[in-house]
DNA sequence: GATGAATGAGATTTCATTCAT
DNA sequence: CATGAATGAAATCTCATTCAT
């Protein structure tokens, strides 16, 4: 390897960094503000740099929230597609995709808060086709999952699939509001605690 | 009754009206578009008049929301203080409570959805203290009632309550975000699946 | 006629009036300092109004050009139609074209300057498209009266015709950097001169 | 001459070389987009480096154009002065300054292009006052030769001299405007038919 | 009550320029 | 010499709000 490979590496590299440094900060702020309420100024003050100097870096606000959704999404359904070829039954993959979500809003947190605050907003716009795709797809995954449940027997046939997606959906994301990796719980103890009550319900038996 | 008495009255009756109907307009705007990313001017269109006329009405936009959101929380206390003052057994409170919150989607659905995306942003001002007020006392109610439950034995004793508490908070109300009155299901027949879904779970027995 | 109909009117044709007004000074300052090298705020100043202010009445900056171009270039275009169209002979079409250019030169001086400067840049924009049309149509115009001039044996035979045409043109066109409405020579006196020289130069015989 | 004496003068010839090759970009540049709208990154660019690098050449975007314009205007004045001096009658040095000045379109098209489209308004800022000097001259110039050859019966009495004068300017300068070094006729050609144009006219006799 | 024009603060974005490496 | 990151001033544009009519 030569010094001029290692030097284009290491740049190149260091470059990648700073703009997950950056997107990190500006995810965070974003998440806690809302998108469109948070200035441009806020997130160059929380990433320590003035205003214009985030231009450097990025084309626009808009391509900043791009950027943190399509990495998450990108790295999510990587991890989904994983379970999914795995070979598991209809409860096994019941469990590890919601132990997988988890997973996600313990590594994604802000981007997820995002993701479930704005994506409707944003899908709108051409340039986030992908978010509704992504919802699509997800829905769509999903649904095969509690359909082949329920033939299997092992998931209820009582109730509306539909409902039960929508179900698991929202309470398994909207836990990205308040998780903190701080908190007592890990994410897979949360993880475990809601696939119980998911599946067994909350009352003593 | 005076000729000049029923005037005013009939006036700010119908002073009150146009209000409703202006706020119904913004709340639906506000909904879809997110509080701070809509403008005046949109809200204005979407009441078919022009963005100034606005301010004969109300203050400001912030204004409207505070309107749109105590408006909608007064009802819902008023309507969650008759369930608790009404002496039910733990489960049948749960029930009710829960069939409750499912009415107010249907009757306040863009407020809730409001509600639900804005008033962590919101209740950072001194005005939308109520907010906050509102958010505690909600966790207080629902712990009281799940605590009360886990005591009775109605309620399982191996899950920690702050999720479960949690769990309920989330499930329940991020329904606004897609429900519409005129689906297939009634606000009473989507109450009763989530209800049997939180209780019994979706596994079948 | 209604005074409905008569507001209607005053109002619509008010609100023209104002934007003319607007984009007269707009036009002037843009002939004056250049259009990228105006601030909207320059514009402003001269219009008598906030920076702000502006953006009531335009999109954005870009727009204000456009409106003030194509206005010109629609009432040029009418004015050379007329002439095309009355059926005169190569001399006097000639003639009649460059007093109708200086008329223009006279009626739309900041207009007709900001097209010389700028409209080389700015028909690289796919919005000003039609500032290449123009050009096109007045290219084939001239060599078309040149031509058929030639032909008839009215013009030398011995000059190249597009060489002539752009002489033509510049020379036209040019005049509308130095030309003040108020100077001692009337924009028909100014005509009348260049013609002379140009068809039958400079030499004393 | 020593071996450090001869270092420092390549090195200077080097540098030398190399302001000109980047004024050479800037000219290009400029030119084609307009001083005001063309970024220093543009320029850069076309120099095939990054922005900040130019400034280790150049104090400021201002000093690129000064340089430009000053270099071309040095070596105009100097054609100028030598066609001044060599005793030429009136219609011979009209001939030869005209000839001159293409000379310098097809030599510096990109300056006199700069030139014809910002001199005006950099000539406000007091570091280009040398451009409203060389315009004056210019004038002085055009007038005592167009004088003298009026009253030499060279040329019209008839017309007004400051009216020919700016028909000269314009016609001769605008070239500058389309003329490419690798069209079919050559600077000298196209200088020829001018002056014959504007000598003669263009009407057949 | 509503309109239409304007305000003015502030948001996003641009860009010439600087400077450590 | 050149790079890459940052600065900071200024430019374009947005929008809640005001107000005369």
């Amino acid at each position: 390897m030569s010094p001029r490979r290692r030097d284009s590496e290491s740049t190149a590299a260091a470059r990648a960094e700073r703009r997950a440094e950056l997107l990190a900060a500006a995810a965070e702020v974003f998440a806690s503000r809302g998108y469109s309420a948070t200035t441009v100024r806020e997130v160059a003050d929380a990433a320590g740099m003035l205003g214009g100097s985030l231009y450097y870096h990025f084309d626009s606000k808009e391509s900043m929230v791009d950027e943190i959704l399509s990495t998450f999404l990108t790295d999510m359904w990587a991890a989904y597609d994983r379970v999914l070829g795995s070979g598991l039954g209809s409860r096994e993959t019941f469990r590890a995709l919601v132990a997988e979500s988890f997973r996600m809003i313990d590594t994604y947190r802000p981007a997820v808060v995002i993701y479930q605050n704005e994506s409707k907003h944003l899908a709108q716009s051409p340039r986030f086709t992908y978010l509704a795709d992504s919802q699509r797809r997800f829905r769509e995954m999903w649904l095969a999952v509690l359909d082949r449940g329920v033939l299997d027997g092992v998931f209820r046939a009582d109730l509306d699939t539909g409902l039960i997606y929508r179900f698991i959906r929202d309470t398994v994301w909207v836990a990205a509001s308040w998780y903190r990796g701080d908190g007592p719980l890990s994410a897979d103890e949360i993880a475990g605690q809601y696939i119980v009550m998911v599946l067994e319900g909350i009352l003593s038996t």
